[in-house]
DNA sequence: GTCCCTCTTTAGAACCATTCTAATATATTG
DNA sequence: CAATATATTAGAATGGTTCTAAAGAGGGAC
């Protein structure tokens, strides 16, 4: 990891409220590096041994749930039975693949969504999420 | 159950070419008996036992698959960690209430997303989600 | 630097929805 | 009604996620 990223990492915990610890810096290293990501917290983990991070899979667990609280990271629900997060928490949607389990981020500017009704009394819109499945022809 | 009701189970499970057994035709009888219905396994089987119907908790996963893939039902992703499922198969998206777990339909008629790009060389869409995240204002 | 207090990490157990297994029961066909 | 194929079932297994309680590490005060 360049120091470059070292010192974004810590700039991004800071802001976050959160210790600057070993595996956080590590992770947030390997999340933000370079481009947008999808992961899923095994495939993170998986990818922290694979590069010699020494860090546990709930300490993986507790990152990423950090870290999607604190803004940085985004869920992403597309199957039951495994939570996805993005490093892109800018207004997109997303391609899923049912053949693969990946995912293909829509920019928000291409995507519309029209007609959404009133929410019932008393509840308001948190966010409008739009999946379109996709599967080999 | 009604005469009626009865009927139009046996109906659906002769077109699906699902052996009428008494457990398909009492859980046939609560999901269509009348108007849309929204659920998990869970809440189907709990339902289930408490109007008398005996039926294990394999039998409903069993048969709610059996249903989605004969077409009389539909599975709804909007949380990672529960399969629910949707007596209404037409055109329709959903209001999520992130503090109950409950939906809510949105006619097709009323939302229309616009500006899908081209699915990558040899995919094909399957389906549009969507899904507006609701909670207590 | 050292002490202390708090926050963090960890291995492993627990959890929970879902799926599997293999034995038993039921529907259908002849 | 017998024979065969299909369904149901209890309970075990699975797999991703969360919890627990004990050990470890950061950070401020001195």
């Amino acid at each position: 990891m360049s120091r470059k990223t070292t010192e974004t990492a810590n700039e991004r915990l800071k802001a976050a409220a959160l210790r600057p610890t070993r595996q956080r810096v590590a992770l947030a290293g390997l999340l933000f590096a370079r481009g947008h990501r999808h992961l899923t917290a095994e495939s993170l983990h998986a990818e922290a041994i694979g590069a010699g991070i020494a860090v546990s899979l709930a300490t993986v667990y507790n990152t990423l749930h950090q870290f999607t609280e604190a803004g940085m990271l985004r869920q992403v629900v597309v199957d039951a039975g495994r939570f996805y997060f993005d490093t892109n928490i800018g207004d997109h949607q997303h391609f899923y693949c049912e053949n693969d389990g990946s995912l293909i981020d829509i920019p928000g500017e291409a995507i519309a969504v029209a007609g959404i009704p009133t929410p019932p009394r008393g509840m308001a819109v948190d966010r409008v999420d739009v999946v379109v499945r996709i599967r080999r022809a």
